[in-house]
Parts: structure tokens; C-alpha cells; sequence
DNA sequence: ATTTATCCATTCATCCATGAATACCAGCCC
DNA sequence: GGGCTGGTATTCATGGATGAATGGATAAAT
């Protein structure tokens, strides 16, 4: 009745997009720290405002009616101004202290960031670090992380991306299990020994068949995707596997197969949305990691 | 410090772009329909989450600062999606009932319209008016009116409009005026008597010059700039003036002076935002008005 | 058939944001 | 200087939004 006077409230508009996006109001909840109570109560009161159903109350959740739908574009265009400001207000923030939020693959989160986030807390202890393993290419942009460590050229536009340079990669099994089971001396010997390899990774698969090796799934007697666990069961003596140079050579029980075979390299990039990167919180982390970075690559 | 988790509160922008649009805290209040002390936390509340200040607090009120200035884009996009999101559910809103607001000038407002409305409610009973009298020209476009009727064409984009036709302008005087101080025959004879005018409403002062009156400031015995009065000061008697045809002729108080000094007419159009005119409620009382305008066009 | 895991609606005590009132400050006009 | 008219900051009682807990319903899994 008199309620479209004071127009309606923003927050509204926030709570409809992350129910229209997650499917219920569970989900929506949980994406933007609230109760699920509270979620249902803005969609009512914005279903009342605006006079009209926008969520159709399906079992499963709630599922976009023709009306919702077509509110979609401008909630999503809020979104999207949204983020320019908080963009552009980190941008402008000045000063070292506060949060960075860091996102790099989970082997190199585990075996090389830690030294270097310390050393970087001593030297700014007002710069909080959020670390976020994961390898997922597109939290850049709305801004899931700060800064990303990235295996692979990023290609999103409005981000500054630099090259650091490279991993070496190498082959790899432990001590324990070469005296075991001996130390193969050309590449014909590698086939007797139980390779460790990956699942699904179709990437490293087709790098590895371009590069000569018979690599199936079928062809690893271990698989799994995880670079860690990989590298674990490695480290634990079940067979001969790749890893990084770096980490190998920091580690007492792993010795490298001096075959050459002609491994790819790894390509480290350091990336950031280009509003960030003269941030000088933001700048410091950037120039700490890609510092502490250089002794791991080639 | 963990704020940037959960994003920050949509309505803070909100009430940055009113504080930064109305320079002060107690003017973004009135305009959104708060409170001053609410504002005031809100916009510090935004201060400390993005870490910098916004405005400066001057004695005069609320300044932007460089850091306020480069958000304000960014809030703006938002205010604009706001507004679409708003436009496209009132465009898609089903049923004959609701509040449509009409803006129309003052005198119209006031001499033409009640009856009309007072016709339509009884037809559609569901359906609320919001009367706005205003020649204020932009506020179909923030939707501070659904539909407008005004005595221009309007020629915003996103704007349908529809030329109804044209009000007769005539000179009048009360005919106690007349008695008392005869009738002038020619058009020379108008010299002869008080014209009640307009002060510092350049437009049709101007027309009028355009048409061989010596009309300026000084020219006019009385001066007012508002229709609705400047009527009134012709009904009580204080000389000659112009009015609307349509109006002079329900008066049984005013005569008009028969001398052809070819007056313009004043044109009427209608006109609303492109997504409201197929809304069942909009295009009720846009027919609504067409139809009750009809009469007093020619 | 039973269990489990979802999800939404409702209730209710809690607590936080709100706004009326007030104090205070800086110009401005007489 | 005194009164007036803008403003902002602060205080404090209150009401409304909030979320934990609960209930109920449906679909998938055992």
C-alpha cells in the first residue's frame, strides 16, 4: 500500500540473489552468514513489497518463478556494482595493516607458503593472512581471494598477472623403497617399478602421453588426485612418482632417479585484480611471496 | 579485520549515495525516511569497514573526501539497478489494485483532476492515488511518479509519451472587475487595465513577447509565479490575467474578453516509463486520464 | 520399511538497531 | 551580543529483527 514510498530495502535484493543462486534458504543462509529463518522472512517481505511470488516452494528448495527470473539481470548488475566498490575501496586503502586473503594450489600452500607467511607476519604483524587452498581459476574476481598463486598463465581480464618463473619437476621415490627394490638406471627400468600416478587429472595425463610415457589410468599402480597425497604415498615407499624439486630436495627420506625424461616444468604465476595491486598491504604480500618464491624455482 | 568475510551491509551504500547526494546526515534521513543518529552510525559503520574515511565533517554538513569521491560511481550502478529491479516488478505486476502516483502542474492538479480521479476510484476501487503536483521534470525516471502529465513533450529516453491534445488559453478578468472597471474592446484597451503576470517565469514571458506583448517584470501589475494563484488573484478581482479555458468557463464568476490576441495553447501529454505502460493498474489510469482530459482539450 | 538427510515454517527469548530527546557547535541576521 | 537556523554527536528506553530450537514433510538411501 504505502510501503513503495520508502522503496525497498537493499538487503532484500542481496537475500533474493543468494536464494535465486544456492536454491534454498538453507543455502542462502549459509553464503551469507545468516539463519535460515531470517532468509525465508526477507523473501517473504520482499515478495510482499513487491506484490508478486518470485520463488515457487518446491520441496527441494525454492525455485525461481517467470516473475523472479526476471528481476535476475538487475540483482545481478547490484551485485556487480557492489563489487566495484568494495574493489576500488581496497584499492584506496592505504596503510599495512589488515586483512590479505591468499589462494594457491594445495602442495604449494602445504610445503612452501608457510615459511614465507612467517616470515612476512614479522616483518608486518598488522597484515592478517587468509590462506584458501584451492586450485578453482575463477575466485579473482569477485574478489574470493587478494592475491592467487597460480600453476598456469591466468586469463581473466582485469587481472595483473606476472611470471615468476618455474618448478622443476622431477622423479622421485624414497630411500627405503630404492633399497628395497632397486634403483632403476634407464627409462625401460621404470616400467618394473609401481608408478604413482593420478585419477581423473586429465591434464597431467595428456602432458604425460605427449611426452612419451605410456600413461593410462591403468598404466599407475596408485592413483589420486591430490598432489599431497600423492606426494605422501611417495614419501611412504609405495612406489616411484613426480614431484617438485624443491620439495623433494628439502626432504631427508626422498631421493631423486637421475633419469632424464624430459619432464615438463610448472609455470608459477602471482596474480591480483588490477584495483589491488598498488594497495600497498596488497604490495607487500605481493612482493614477499614472489620473493620467498624465487629459491623454489628455476 | 574478519568483516570482509560477510561482505558489507547493501543499505550502508544506500546511505552513503543519500548523505553524499544531500550533503548531510539530516538530509540523507529525511530522504530515506530515518532518522539522523541512524545515518550517522551507518555511514561510520561503512568508515570503519572499508578502513578509510568518506566525508568530512564540516560544521555545513558531510563532505566527500578522495576516498568517498572514487565509491561514488560504484554506488551509483547500484542505485541505477535498484531502480530497473523496481521498474520491471511494477512492470510485471498483475491485478487492478495498488498505489499508482501521478504527477501533473499544480493548477491541473488542482481544477481538472479530482473529478476524474474521484471517477476512476469508483471503477477501481483496488487502485490508490498518489497525487504529486509538481512541474519538476525529472522524476518519471527515478520513479517518483508512475505517470505524468505535463504541458511539454516530455523527451526523456525510456519514456513512452502520448499527445492528448491542447488547452485553450483565454484572457480573462471576474466579472465584479469588469462592472467596476469597464470592458476593454480592442487590444490597445488592455493597456488601460492592472495584468496580473508572472515574475521570474522566463517561459511564458517569453512566449508572450513572442507574440507582441510589451511583456516584462514590470509590464504586470501583479506578479505571481504560481498558476494556482495567479488565478486566484484574477477571480478576486485584481485585473486581467490569463487562464485556462477549460477552467474560466466553470467559473460563473470570470468572463472572458473576446479580443483575438492569438494566445498559444498549451499542449498536454501524457507519459510514463516504456516498462510501466502494459501494467493493468498503469494502463488503467492512463486511459483513465486520457478520457478525462478529452473534454477540456480542443 | 526404516533410516537419514534434506529442506521450510513457526515459535519465542534475546539483543541490537532504532529514533526521540538533548546537548552542543557554527554561522547568520538583527 | 542575543536569538535563530541550520548542522552533528550522544544518550537511553523501546520495539523489531534475529537465530536457536523444534516440528513436519519429502526424497533418497539402506
Amino acid at each position: 500500500m504505502d510501503k513503495s514510498l520508502s522503496s525497498l530495502d537493499w538487503t532484500l535484493v542481496r537475500a533474493f540473489l543468494a536464494v535465486a543462486d544456492t536454491g534454498s534458504l538453507s543455502g542462502a543462509a549459509r553464503r551469507l552468514g545468516g539463519s535460515q529463518p531470517t532468509l525465508g522472512r526477507q523473501i517473504r517481505q520482499l515478495e510482499t513489497a513487491l506484490g508478486q511470488a518470485l520463488f515457487h516452494r518446491r520441496p527441494k528448495g525454492l525455485a525461481l518463478t517467470e516473475n523472479g527470473r526476471a528481476l535476475l539481470p538487475g540483482a545481478q548488475k547490484m551485485q556487480a556494482a557492489m563489487h566495484e566498490i568494495e574493489l576500488t575501496a581496497a584499492g584506496r586503502e592505504t596503510g599495512l595493516s589488515g586483512p590479505v586473503r591468499i589462494t594457491a594450489s594445495e602442495s604449494v600452500s602445504l610445503s612452501i607458503l608457510p615459511p614465507i607467511l612467517a616470515k612476512l607476519r614479522l616483518e608486518a604483524p598488522g597484515i592478517s593472512i587468509d590462506l584458501v587452498p584451492s586450485d578453482s581459476t575463477e575466485n579473482l574476481l569477485f574478489r574470493e581471494a587478494d592475491i592467487a598463486l597460480r600453476m598456469y598463465r591466468p586469463r581473466q581480464l582485469e587481472l595483473v598477472a606476472r611470471h615468476l618463473g618455474d618448478i622443476r619437476l622431477g622423479i622421485y621415490a624414497s630411500r627405503a623403497y630404492l633399497d628395497r627394490a632397486g634403483r632403476p638406471e634407464t627409462a625401460l627400468d621404470l616400467f618394473d617399478h609401481p608408478i604413482i600416478g593420478y585419477d581423473r587429472n586429465e591434464e597431467i595425463i595428456r602432458e604425460l602421453q605427449s611426452r612419451g610415457f605410456p600413461a593410462t589410468r591403468e598404466w599407475f599402480a596408485f592413483r589420486c588426485d591430490s598432489h599431497t597425497v600423492n606426494w605422501e604415498l611417495v614419501r611412504a615407499g609405495c612406489g616411484i612418482g613426480f614431484g617438485q624439486a624443491g620439495v623433494a630436495q628439502a626432504d631427508p627420506e626422498i631421493e631423486e632417479i637421475p633419469i632424464d625424461v624430459n619432464l615438463p616444468v610448472l609455470p608459477v604465476w602471482l596474480a591480483t585484480h588490477q584495483a589491488l595491486r598498488h594497495s600497498p598491504r596488497i604490495a607487500m604480500v605481493w612482493d614477499a611471496l614472489a620473493e620467498g618464491m624465487a629459491p623454489h624455482l628455476v
